[in-house]
DNA sequence: TAGGAGGCACTACCATGCAACTATTCATCG
DNA sequence: CGATGAATAGTTGCATGGTAGTGCCTCCTA
């Protein structure tokens, strides 16, 4: 019997723990990430820690100023314009890449329904989660791993600016999945696709009005 | 006067001169680079090693086996295919986003001259750091530098499979290349995009074929 | 009061050492 | 002779400690 992999270690332990941390946006973005305060809290030293870190920071969710520290990363309403520009090309071009499966359009189907329910519910945080699950699988659905894991990154970028405008435009983001899916079903991915990129360009342009707003203030 | 800074660190140096050192291309791809190797070499500590390797394992240029040690990264042939449909979509999307400008156009040309006299020199070094060029180039003309910093990883993704078949589809790259400078020149993006399109196209095409029929003996 | 100099506390960065694990070699046994 | 197991060499992964860079605070001076 082959030997049991431990594919683990404390490394990936912290950069998971630390990434947690980070994304779960209770963090106020001026605070210095430390790494005897990291090691501390996660109980182990602070090699691991300092790996962690570099490896989030070149995922851009952190920035490390040279004998100065690890910050959240701060984004300019440009650099935020970019990222959701890209999403958007990028998710569109998922879309056209789709494999269709009834598994998948079952499974997405059942997505937007969760969604309606938070939404009901007025659960936030399950409401954003099944929205980042719903692109996660239809991206995955593309068949390419590469691309998968470029737009999982860019969506982690966008929690970090996210943590305070969840309220703009949820009631419709669900409308519009649905009927990306109604589009999916009746396997007219031109549609979908067209559908996709009004929709993120729609987010990402309320947005961008919405911060520009408050930079003004 | 503001203090001068020196933004550099060991960690960073380690990182770029192991890149160029895996990029250089004359690394077989089964060999491990110990960090006992590459501290000496650089006449550093683990330390930094160690970190600038994270970082290159989660740029995708090498894998580190948990208590194995790091190598080059292996693709697969689909991973291969994934990494240029990739290229492909965001290519054509960057020149679609273009910045024209004659600063830009004069650059373009210059780069393909230097292409045709490097060709003609049968000097392949320089040849294809100019193809990396005018690529590069091209993208950051779209004002996106998330963008052209996801493009730039690809393409050194890329360098590290390509080493061997440099031979292929060259001559008909350049006449490529200037092709789609004229069809800027003439400020028609949809005729530059659709000839990005099918020359990162038939550039994927060919490698595939020649890797598959590789595969076979 | 404003500006600068000096000192002090903090902590990032890196070196070093050790323990745990992997792979390999060699010996032993079926 | 092949297979199994133990010993060994080599390396990663992690902890720990020292050094030096950074920012802040205080005190001094103009």
């Amino acid at each position: 019997m082959k030997k049991i992999r431990i594919p683990e270690n404390l490394t990936s332990m912290a950069y998971r723990a630390i990434k947690d941390y980070i994304l779960d946006g209770r963090l106020d973005e001026n605070t210095r990430l430390t790494e005897e305060f990291l090691s501390q809290r996660l109980g182990i030293s602070k090699s691991p820690v300092r790996e962690a870190l570099t490896r989030l920071e070149s995922e851009r969710l952190i920035q490390i100023e040279p004998r100065r520290g690890a910050y959240l990363r701060k984004f300019s309403i440009k650099e935020i314009g970019d990222l959701y520009d890209l999403r958007e090309a990028l998710e569109v071009y998922a879309v056209g890449k789709t494999q269709l499966s009834p598994a998948l359009l079952a499974g997405l189907r059942e997505s937007v329904e969760r969604s309606r329910t938070h939404l009901e519910a007025n659960d936030k945080r399950r409401y954003i989660e099944e929205d980042v699950n719903f692109h996660a699988s239809l991206t995955a659905a593309s068949g390419n791993e590469l691309l998968t894991e470029i737009l999982r990154n860019l969506q982690h970028q966008v929690w970090l600016f996210r943590r305070k405008t969840y309220d703009l435009s949820r009631s419709k983001a669900t409308d519009t999945h649905a009927a990306i899916v109604r589009a999916l079903e009746e396997g007219d991915k031109s549609r979908a696709q067209r559908l996709m990129r009004e929709h993120i360009g729609e987010v990402r342009d309320k947005l961008i009005h919405y911060l520009e707003e408050q930079g003004e203030r």
